[in-house]
RNA sequence: GGGGGUAUAGCUCAGUUGGUAGAGCGGCGGUCUCCAAAACCGUAGGUCGCGGGUUCAAGUCCUGCUGCCCCCG
């Protein structure tokens, strides 16, 4: 059974550019792994790859649903083994790239057996916290399961989703299983040094200003009124404040530069823990021999 | 030149009738079982512009100086 190299790494840290050499030395498709490239019409501020990039190499996972739609870990799980699947039936291989830390978790360890997420359900545990009753929710949690209450760190969104799970069927997420991971990947995780990585998130969101992202976002804003999960991206927030008058523009790119920073650190918080990952400290353009020699191993189990 | 205001954590600011300082943001660390570029949890930072004075005690009152802002000339 082959195995799939998968490529992890921090915003900015070079991953992609590095992803699309391996791709077309190795001739691998790519599976991308984030969660704002799924959306149609997010481009600029995704840092999605080019059509001519495209072009060169296959991308599955990229462009997948409208800003309008709701997609969660499930759906990305299902179609990127699907994808997988049909690429290796061609008698080929891919290669997962992306910074989505929970998709990659995932997509190596297999998806949770928990029941999906039900809207309706969580609606009226959602007015209790909006009516400051988190803690009366938090306790109901404790109760039935301690550890799922303790897990969930006063977080409203897994307080309200363990409950959820809880009142649907009486046991905690804690208590179901995982469903075993259908391919075996290879991990490598990009880990570039915090300075020179935050000056290259500085220059990126600067080249996005001036590439178009306010133009995208007003775009998006006037197609899609209701975005469930588009407007909680990086650079979209923030501009979409600065469409309403409520920051200048200058501030909307300091803010997507500070958010991005700290999204690279949780970035890297999230993938030093990730179990049976090689880290590879630098950048993803300087460590081109590394990374063939890693993938070129890694194809040939 | 005269008058008024202001000076507190990296930034923006709170500090009640005098009892040696707090918040938000940022920083740093962490969490993550169907919204995850999300949502959270935990921490470290301050000779309170500088010098005098009053007081048992001053960020808080008086005073001189310095910086900044406003008004008048």
């Amino acid at each position: 059974m082959a195995v799939i190299p998968m490529l992890a790494g921090p915003t900015a840290s070079g991953k992609s550019a590095a992803a699309l050499r391996l791709a077309e030395r190795f001739g691998l498709d790519i599976v991308s792994a984030d969660s704002m490239q799924v959306y149609v019409g997010m481009d600029v501020g995704t840092a999605k790859p080019s059509a001519e990039e495209r072009a060169r190499v296959h991308h599955h996972l990229v462009d997948v649903v409208t800003p309008a739609e709701p997609f969660s870990v499930a759906d990305y799980v299902r179609a990127a083994e699907a994808a997988i699947g049909s690429v290796l039936a061609e008698g080929r291989s891919a290669l997962v790239t992306g910074g989505t830390g929970f998709y990659l978790r995932a997509l190596r360890f297999g998806l949770p057996t928990v029941p999906p997420a039900d809207p309706e359900a969580q609606a009226p545990l959602w007015r209790l916290v909006e009516a400051g009753r988190l803690e009366d929710l938090i306790e109901e949690l404790a109760a039935a399961a301690p550890q799922d209450a303790a897990r969930a760190e006063r977080n409203p969104r897994r307080v309200v989703r363990s409950l959820e799970v809880l009142r649907a069927t009486g046991k905690p997420p804690s208590a179901y299983p995982h469903l075993p991971p259908r391919y075996e990947y290879d991990m490598a995780v990009l880990d570039p040094p915090a300075e020179p990585l935050a000056e290259r998130i500085e220059d990126r969101a600067r080249r996005m200003f001036t590439a178009g992202l306010m133009s995208e976002v007003r775009a998006l804003l006037a197609r899609y009124p209701q975005q469930p999960t588009a407007l909680q991206g990086i650079g979209y927030k923030e501009v979409a404040a600065h469409l309403r008058g409520e920051i200048t523009e200058a501030e909307a790119l300091e803010a997507v530069v500070v958010a991005s920073r700290q999204y690279a650190k949780r970035q890297r918080t999230w993938f030093r823990r990730e179990p049976d990952a090689r880290t590879l400290h630098g950048f993803g353009d300087s460590l081109g021999e590394v990374l063939e020699v890693w993938a070129r191993a890694v194809l040939a189990r």
